[in-house]
DNA sequence: AAAAACGGCAACCGCCAAGTG
DNA sequence: GCACTTGGCGGTTGCCGTTTT
């Protein structure tokens, strides 16, 4: 059995301890950690447990605060937005679960993860796509073309409902200062300046901290200068106008099939769509579903090849 | 009503990078 | 440059409630 297991392998470095709780939080507990880190702060896990009086690992602190107690925290179910938001973060980042969690006010990185690998990957699969990689799975071809696949899966119900700064069309020209800004900032952090770019990201939606929580040392520096540039730049990725040739066609196919969900028999409000959408040729640039379509803005924005697989290799980086 | 199967999610684990002395 | 500590991340596990048989 796994308690067996894990008694073989013996203890851990950080949660080994021989009294340590472990399993579940109880109230009492929660309500401990929580006053405890309002009143001294973040930080300082390790001794945590003991300055408090919890039986706990730091580590095991940590993460109950961060994922459950904290203010900013938003509980309940996960809105039609949000859901649209992960899908479209993911394409980009694949599972950078910090970054997408970066990306919504008050998830986190946990409960993203969990909602993905339970709902939106399995969703994705049923309707013929690798959840990996967003494109049609090589074995669901077939079915991909006779069952419905979601566009909507990469439309915004409610664009408005996401933070950006670049409300319109995603333009080249900004698209390649943004880009070649921000690239220029990794190529002055000793080749990973990518660390720079998740802090920005974590930044201006984490109020509670984070990397680069302005709240510890005070300071708008350079650092902010990249949170903002990378900020807008991953705006303007996930901006609702970037994806419209994507489902230009199949908007038309659909006519009345409205852009919402259907309510299917069993209630799950699945989102339906018309079948062509991986196949279609459109009469515009229309970036396939699956289709890496920072391919195509790339190249329109005339970023070097080996920037781009820079760019591609931090996104992809499964 | 009971057992089995399933699904969701909190928690744990191992690894890595940054910071520090 | 090295060793050590700390915090953070993504993958995985396992508990528990719900649904199905």
């Amino acid at each position: 059995m796994e308690v067996e297991d894990k008694q073989r392998r013996g203890p851990t470095p950080c949660c080994g301890k021989v009294g340590l709780k472990r399993g579940p939080w109880t109230s009492e507990e929660d309500e401990v950690l929580a006053s405890f880190v309002r009143r001294e702060g973040e930080g300082r896990w390790r001794t945590l447990p003991k300055r408090a009086g919890l039986l706990r690992c730091g580590k095991s602190c940590r993460l109950r605060w961060m994922n459950y107690l904290r203010p900013s925290i938003k509980h309940g179910p996960i809105a039609p937005d949000e859901e649209d938001l992960i899908l479209r973060l993911h394409r980009l980042l694949g599972n950078r679960w910090s970054l997408i969690a970066g990306r919504i006010p008050g998830r986190t990185d946990n409960e993203i993860k969990n909602y993905w690998n339970t709902h939106l990957s399995k969703k994705l699969v049923r309707q013929g796509i690798d959840p990996r990689n967003h494109k049609p799975l090589a074995t669901s071809v077939a079915d991909a073309i006779h069952q419905p696949i979601s566009p909507q899966l990469y439309r915004n119900p409610n664009p408005s409902a996401i933070p950006s700064t670049a409300p319109t069309l995603l333009r080249a020209e900004d698209t390649q200062k943004n880009f070649s800004d921000t690239l220029n900032l990794q190529q002055n952090d000793d080749g990973d300046g990518w660390k720079n770019n998740e802090c920005a990201v974590d930044k201006p939606l984490d109020q509670e901290g984070g990397k680069c929580d302005a709240g510890e040392d005070g300071g708008i520096g350079i650092e902010c200068y990249t949170d903002d540039i990378f900020s807008s730049f991953l705006d303007s990725l996930i901006n609702d106008d970037i994806f419209q040739p994507q489902h230009n066609d199949i908007i038309d196919d659909e006519n009345n099939n409205d852009i919402s969900r259907s309510n299917n028999s069993d209630g799950s409000n699945q989102r339906v769509v018309p079948a062509a959408y991986a196949y279609t040729a459109p009469s515009v640039p229309a970036y396939e579903l699956g289709t890496f379509w920072e391919d195509d803005l790339m190249a329109q924005t005339g970023i070097e090849e080996d920037v781009h697989e820079q760019f591609a290799d931090h996104a992809g980086k499964y």
